[in-house]
DNA sequence: AAGTACCTCAACCGCATTGGG
DNA sequence: GCCCAATGCGGTTGAGGTACT
């Protein structure tokens, strides 16, 4: 295939950026906007490809950048997170002001991953390893521990599976409630009427959005990986609850002491227990705050419903 | 003090996605 | 609908700094 480099590799200066660089680029871009990128080092007088100019911006020059370390609270909103969404750093930092891509994904690499895989998370999944996976293969960095979990699903198609089920069961509530729902509604529009509703609301979000957009390449290894007796639905409920679970901080304590749901995942989370979900379950329930008036144009969660509505559908 | 190992993070690379012609 | 350029995104690299021996 062969695309063509995003720049003529010859003369243009690489590695890091000089302050003299960095104020070409700034004034330029305060003046001018950076318009095409393509074009802007040319027109800025810079001796780089568009892609490095965007990227020195986006990841530093920027005004609105917050600098210095992360906060707990930030720490915590990147943790939970990464619960939901995975590796998709970009709707992470959505949520998180100030912050680049890049810089939560060096920090999630570089401190909360060794914090979760320390209390015995697997930093992929968020779900303790399994018991047969525990002995031998948790070696080496990057995603070589994924397919350690529960089915064979890779932790995108798991998240998107979590998305997935929750959208469906909202759906199925507000299609039998319909009527309900509609009239009930007309004394104030702006509240959920049920919980699922978040649900919805969120689905029709930016960070639904993110979901919607996997590449159905995904979906297809997830299908090949089922038997064709099993649903990608079903499939989606048992990867919702499990990986529900361990994000959710009250759902997760009481779901310990009501052994009554999805057997086929009750297993893996009774042996996580408070130990291994501790970092998880420690979190307050108004953590979840973040989603609230941030995605989209409406509020998300309500402080007593907050993830903890996740899983409440059986 | 010198050498080595480890850590951090800015920057790069290449694939995926988007959008215009 | 197809092609291609532009942009976005996530994984990876490597230089510089720090801690340890």
């Amino acid at each position: 295939m062969g695309r063509a480099p995003c720049c003529e590799k010859q003369g243009l200066k690489k590695g890091p950026w000089s302050p003299e660089e960095d104020e070409i680029l700034v004034e330029y871009i305060n003046k001018s906007g950076h318009g095409s990128w393509r074009s802007l080092p040319k027109l800025a007088g810079l001796l780089r490809c568009g892609k490095s100019c965007r990227l020195r911006w986006t990841n530093y020059l920027r005004p609105d950048i917050k600098r210095g370390p992360f906060t707990p609270e930030e720490e915590k909103t990147i943790i939970q997170l990464h619960g939901i969404l995975g590796n998709r750093w970009s709707s992470i930092a959505l949520q998180l002001p100030g912050r680049t891509d890049n810089e939560i994904k060096n920090f999630w690499n570089t401190h909360l991953k060794k914090r979760l895989v320390r209390m015995g998370l697997d930093p992929t999944t968020h779900a303790p390893p399994s018991p047969s996976s525990t002995g031998g293969g948790t070696s080496g960095g990057g995603g070589g521990g994924a397919a350690a979990v529960t089915t064979s699903s890779t932790p995108s198609t798991r998240h998107m599976a979590q998305w997935e089920s929750a959208r469906l069961e909202a759906e199925a509530r507000l299609s039998r409630e319909s009527l309900l729902f509609f009239s009930s509604q007309s004394s104030d529009p702006t509240a959920p009427k049920h919980e699922s509703d978040y649900f919805l609301r969120m689905w029709n979000s930016d960070v639904g959005d993110s979901f919607r957009k996997i590449p159905t390449k995904a979906a297809e290894l997830e299908e090949s990986t089922v038997s064709p007796a099993s649903s990608s639905t079903a499939m989606a409920t048992t990867a919702a609850t499990t990986t529900a679970s361990t994000i959710t901080s009250e759902r997760g304590a009481s779901e310990a002491a009501h052994p009554e749901t999805d057997s086929s995942s009750s297993n893996e989370m009774d042996e996580s227990s408070e130990s291994s979900l501790q970092l998880l379950l420690d979190f307050p329930a108004d953590d979840m705050g973040f989603f609230q008036g941030q995605v989209g144009n409406f509020p998300l969660f309500s402080n007593e419903l907050t993830v903890s509505s996740s899983i409440k559908y059986e």
